[in-house]
DNA sequence: GATGAATGAGGTTTCATTCAT
DNA sequence: GATGAATGAAACCTCATTCAT
């Protein structure tokens, strides 16, 4: 089969087994339900993706690119706006990124929940063979911490030109934006991934919330 | 079994439960492990646990409980203190017993990730009868709103006696300091539960930030 | 369960397996089929037998059990006669116990095309590994040569006492019986099982020709 | 293509099969392996030979044909000695071609396992569709006989001529020799296909031996 | 209550065979 | 005719859960 259309088959897999995993979730999904939800047999599935882990990874990187993606446009359309503004954006795309592919939020958050920074510590054993033999759990250890690597970037540029006055670490104020964006994320999912209210509160006053928090924080010249 | 000795059966099972649960994952975990770690036969682990998942419910209780009692603990010790450091104090608590009880964390994460604010939501599928079944889900159910409510009746107080200026819904503020603590808990967790540095960056300082950030968050009399 | 009842299950599989296996052969019988002809759970019967192939074995090793049996009751029922009557008794013995037990014959003729005497011969691959690793593969070794032997003893018992009166090599003697006896019974294969005349001949005839005239062949003094 | 050309193809495809087949058994052989040691692909295979078994026969109908050919150079080559010699160099031949073609030897055992006299019998369920359908099976049918008759002719010839002196039937004694011959050519195929010693004893002598056996029951007079 | 055996469900794999291009 | 992809059947395997004793 050419390249293309093999590529093309392959993404229609992924958008079927992302509708079964969205709906029942990763352990009850059934590798036969997901083939005939993408109109294929349990073996040519197997032929495409070696596991139902690996097949999970691969809509976990699909999640992740187009993750990627989103910072990459947020960064075009903001880079001749301040430091300030593209890093407050990137905080919000990704937050908009995770509203409006929720299920691409739930994966992710299982992806960062799987991926130990210690690369041998004494929980390895929850990386199965079949997650590391996956060649998808290669390529997102290439990408999973560029969204980190820009952050810091805008950061550092938005010290640069003054618009950011924090002296604190440029990869300490990344993270504290990530675990903001990452509990708003848990919190959406928890609501299930509509912004509807939870306890009588907007989901979008939330976002604000830490948005300007943030905002705050960087304007803050002493620490 | 007299009822003492039976609670302290059920409480050593748990414990061997943990320790597998936390080497392997609850995917990994087999059932077969968890019986041999506690030293009886895997009838026996059913007829005090009738699934797996009612016995990690009742591992989530347990954690439940004991971040109901840091939570409890704290109030008391800072009931003669504003709201605002009341408040803060609940947060570095949340964060301290996360760090702590690193697979607590985990656990109650994997909890409110399956709890669905919607009750009959179209995701309804991923509570499995097993789940729905559980004498521990019905008990979490009753705990797990209080650290909820317990903050938002210190960030009353704070506003009631002016330590804290902020206009914004006392909810608000809650699910805003609960993100940053889940946030926080996530990364912590991905650095595989140890404080050491990540990404160059001390964990310690990243959760001094999160008291700093939400201390000026409650200062701001504007919104 | 205890060791007793666990032999009688076990007896019961190979039972139904035999059953299963001729009617249709091993290519086309179904583990499923087999379980289901037990009474049985697939999976209970792979609990047994670790393989199709093992479960051949099983039954393989069960038919060459009973070749030894009738082989060692024959040995005592002709003790007191002459070697030559005990040797064609020994033939004898063998073709009926293949007319009377006409599978077991089969699958003997099988095992005997497998094992092949170089054991690292160029032909090894033809032992697959569910082969190599049938504990059943290893106690047929054992049993596998002992009609020879004792057919060997037999002859050598007759040229001692002087019933048989031939030079020959009492094991070439023997290989000869064999073969006859093997040819017999791939004739008798051939013709289903059963004695009916196969190109208008009475197996029955041809069986005692070979008899008489290995009778002849013991009897002649010079070669 | 042209005739001749595909002859060749197919002669080319069934050497390779044979290789194959004869290095790791029908079992174990895969289409895919046969395939690549014929350098074409599956699908062409299967343009030639429609199914493993269909291929499998032609193998052996290519053994069956390569027998017949060498009876029937005995027969010229023994047209003019006796009945009784040319009947023994018919064996001899026999157990000669299986020595010179191991493989062929196997094959032809194999058939003659999977014919069973009786058309309609209750073993009928071997006989899979594949082999009822293919082309080789109804030549094999027309061809399989012939060492019979051939061998059946020529023992009355020399009761005829009166270089056998037995009363015995000749087709009776033909099976005897048939069933002498297979059980050679299974012991010859229990020691791997070569002559080497088996249980110290020289096939060879063996062979000789199954000879003079016969050359002894033609000879008598008297049954 | 404790135990060993059994069950049911579904993931994974191998292959002969067939389809579409 | 040749090719790569797909199919269907069935072996094989793991594990949560249950049964019988």
């Amino acid at each position: 089969m050419k390249e293309d259309k093999k590529q093309k088959k392959e993404h229609h897999i992924i958008q079927s087994a992302i509708a079964v995993f969205e709906k029942v979730g990763f352990k009850n999904a059934k590798m036969d339900d997901i083939a005939a939800a993408a109109g294929i047999t349990k073996v040519t599935l197997y032929s495409y993706f070696q596991s139902k882990e690996n097949l999970y990874l691969a809509i976990t990187y699909q999640a992740m690119s187009a993750l990627n993606i989103v910072y990459k446009e947020a960064l075009a359309v903001n880079a001749s706006k301040s430091g300030l503004d593209s890093t407050l954006a990137l905080m919000e795309t990704f937050m908009e990124f995770c509203e409006n592919h929720y299920f691409y939020s739930e994966v992710l958050l299982d992806y960062f929940s799987m991926v130990r920074s210690s690369p041998s510590g004494k929980y390895d054993n929850k990386l199965t063979s079949a997650v590391k033999d996956s060649p998808y759990f290669d390529k997102l250890r290439e990408l999973h911490n560029l969204p980190f690597k820009w952050t810091v970037k805008e950061i550092e540029r938005g010290k640069a030109e003054g618009s950011i006055k924090t002296q604190k670490d440029a990869m300490l104020c990344t993270l504290h934006g990530w675990t903001s964006v990452v509990g708003y994320v848990k919190v959406l999912s928890a609501s299930g991934g509509n912004v509807s209210p939870l306890f009588k509160v907007d989901l979008k006053e939330l976002k604000q919330l830490h948005l300007e928090v943030a905002k705050a924080m960087f304007s803050q010249g002493v620490s």
